[in-house]
DNA sequence: AATTTCAAAAATTTTGAAATTTCCTTGCAC
DNA sequence: GTGCAAGGAAATTTCAAAATTTTTGAAATT
């Protein structure tokens, strides 16, 4: 058995496994199980699923719990409009609101993940650094739009985030990681620093739009 | 003693109250209490009140309980300047997409809602109507940005509509109603209809524009 | 007088079990 | 063999009480 922790560290954990493909998605998932695979009472765990429900996590059917959120090209479309429009939205702002401590944030979290991307193109095996680098991937964007001074659009991002990150870190999608990434976050950052809101939301298109369903990735 | 509610009416009903004034902003909420005036136990009311919590319109603070959102003009700024980004993409995209149903839906919930603010200017009291009108009002914007066709950015705005509204149906605000909601309505729906996007995004942005802090109202 | 310590009270969180609902299997009729 | 109903098992929701944590207020110390 897992060691027990408490309540926060086990929403946590929870939250880690849903978007690092820990379980498969439309799986159900009952609150006795996970009760009792920590230790805790099932009530506890079920207050924990309805909050990760409410971050789209899971999906809640009253009187017939809890399920991984569905595979759905379709929803991973939309979560992936929604990112670029809150990305590019956050991005313009901060671009015209950030000043030199916003720039060093930035180029710091960049930093960090570049550190990361290289690590795992030289080991050639993402899974032992899928968390750091949803992490500081994650960290990377919030620093984009940190400037935009809009906590309620950093928080809908992180929220958005997470469900898009659910749907795309699969077996079948190699957990997400492409080569490509490296080069794409560069462009974000360049166009960044320059102060060039249209590079910089277009930047940010092209590293999102293979999300897209066929039909719509032109836009 | 108010008659028992199963747990999605109770739910309901707390949202109601909550937007429409019926306690005081930063005021401190205990599940056991409400429990008792709704005749279910504080486990039932706990659970609830976490979900909305989740919509952001409790705070919540680990071992320490709920709390209605406080009042605070800075927060009301933000949800304002989300919300005009959300209503400006989404009508946005509508005004591309829509097709003869969206604009019928889009006259018929301005056509709903006009009946309603025809009838508060007659009685010049807005109470006893302002349950319908915030309805008649939700489902006017949501309207607007239907044939977006991204049930995320609808669900985000509805989170986002909610919480704002509670910063702004108080007693010393008058329970936010103004004769000019009329003309500025009018002013969206036949910027939506002529398909003029940029015209629609201005009529938004004037519409909430008296929300924010002087500073950045300009914008 | 101000700060710290301590104990009692109040509030929150967790629990385990009862009540309810859904789901699945089996048996019966057609 | 198919469809439907009934019964039982499993899962979900609600509850009341135990365990934990925070808050309060008074006494003791600086």
């Amino acid at each position: 058995m897992t060691p027990k922790p408490q309540t926060p560290e086990l929403m946590q954990l929870l939250h880690d496994r849903l978007t690092m493909a820990h379980y498969t998605l439309g799986e159900k998932l009952r609150p006795a199980a996970l009760a009792d695979e920590f230790g805790v009472s099932s009530n506890t765990v079920r207050e924990i699923m309805l909050r990760l429900s409410g971050l789209g996590l899971l999906d809640y059917e009253d009187q017939r719990g809890f399920r991984v959120s569905a595979e759905s090209p379709k929803r991973l479309h939309e979560l992936t409009e929604f990112r670029i429009i809150l990305e590019q939205q956050g991005a313009t702002r901060a671009i015209v609101n950030g000043g030199i401590d916003w720039e060093a944030q930035l180029a710091a979290a960049h930093h960090k993940l570049s550190h990361i991307e290289a690590r795992i193109a030289r080991d050639n095996d993402v899974m032992p650094l899928l968390r750091p680098w949803n992490q500081a991937e994650l960290e990377f964007h919030l620093s984009l739009m940190s400037a935009a001074r809009l906590p309620i659009l950093q928080q809908t991002f992180r929220s958005v985030y997470a469900q898009f990150r659910q749907q795309v870190v699969t077996p079948d999608r190699g957990y997400s990681h492409r080569a490509g990434n490296v080069q794409e976050h560069q462009r974000i950052l360049e166009a960044a620093l320059d102060r060039d809101a249209p590079a910089c939301c277009q930047a940010i298109h092209d590293h999102l739009k293979r999300n897209m369903l066929p039909a719509a990735a032109a836009a």
